[in-house]
DNA sequence: CTCTAACCATTAGAGATCTAACTGTCAACG
DNA sequence: CGTTGACAGTTAGATCTCTAATGGTTAGAG
């Protein structure tokens, strides 16, 4: 009702975030998979035999969230967790072909999603929002160690 | 290790997100109050009277939640709730001066962590970016009723 | 070699959020 | 009136994530 200051970018931000997580919500539940747990096995089809501390790394959570979330996945077989001959600290962890097939069509729907939020951008305006994007995300901390 | 594909504006968006909720950590747990209880209770600081439904509209979070984070900020004296005269239905949400003084610096923080993180862009850049950001939220399905 | 510190993963426990079901209230319509 | 449907808020139960502490492993210094 009143008039309202104007939203800083980082409010913006985080309300197109929300959004994105919401349209997603469909083709999540459908395959009874959370959000963060399609994310990691479509990292991981993309990356294989990556260990667990990078996965949390990537994914911006902790370890621990990842040796839950990678229970779930390996208790559906989704999940391959070998243990590495050079460094028993560690675990590598793979895509089955059940799960890269789970996840095989994500990033076309996450393209697509995409598109849809960037729906009132033209062309032009989205290859200025992705630049300015990158940039601040170039400097942001990294969690990533190398 | 190998090539990666671009990230897509919305994981840009998503990362961003992260780092911001990262960086305010700090200014949120000097005070013992979560991230979510520090916007809302911003938002009553200009908003007095808020009924708790559209508190969940603005803060992007369900009924259910806006009673358990209001419970909390009640019980330290933070924010008050008051039966409303004309409908029994609702509850009118006002803070304290304790609560107001507790997030009295939560703007200025607000808008100093959104300095630090846009760092990387120039004023002009960052009004672009603002433009953009605007435009795409102005198309958001908006979760509030009018 | 041994000791120490760093590292990876796991666990336990706490906190936050969601959905679904429920209570109480209001408004509309016959 | 009285019934019906919508609405505000609460509760219960489940899921997810985090922090802190723990166990096992590796690398480096003396």
């Amino acid at each position: 009702m009143t008039e309202q200051r104007m939203p800083t970018s980082l409010e913006l931000v985080r309300w197109i975030g929300w959004a994105q997580r919401k349209a997603g919500e469909d083709w999540i539940r459908e395959r009874e998979i959370s959000h963060e747990q399609a994310f990691v096995l479509g990292y991981l089809v993309q990356n294989p035999g990556t260990i667990q501390r990078d996965i949390a790394a990537v994914s911006r959570t902790s370890a621990a969230s990842v040796t839950s979330l990678l229970k779930g996945l390996e208790q559906r077989g989704l999940v391959e967790r070998r243990a590495a001959p050079d460094n028993a600290r560690v675990k590598r962890v793979h895509a089955t072909p059940a799960g890269a097939e789970l996840v095989a069509g994500f990033p076309d729907a996450m393209a697509a999603l995409d598109d849809t939020i960037l729906a009132p951008l033209d062309t032009a305006e989205r290859a200025t929002l992705q630049q300015l994007l990158t940039k601040i995300v170039a400097e942001l901390p990294q969690p990533t160690r190398d």
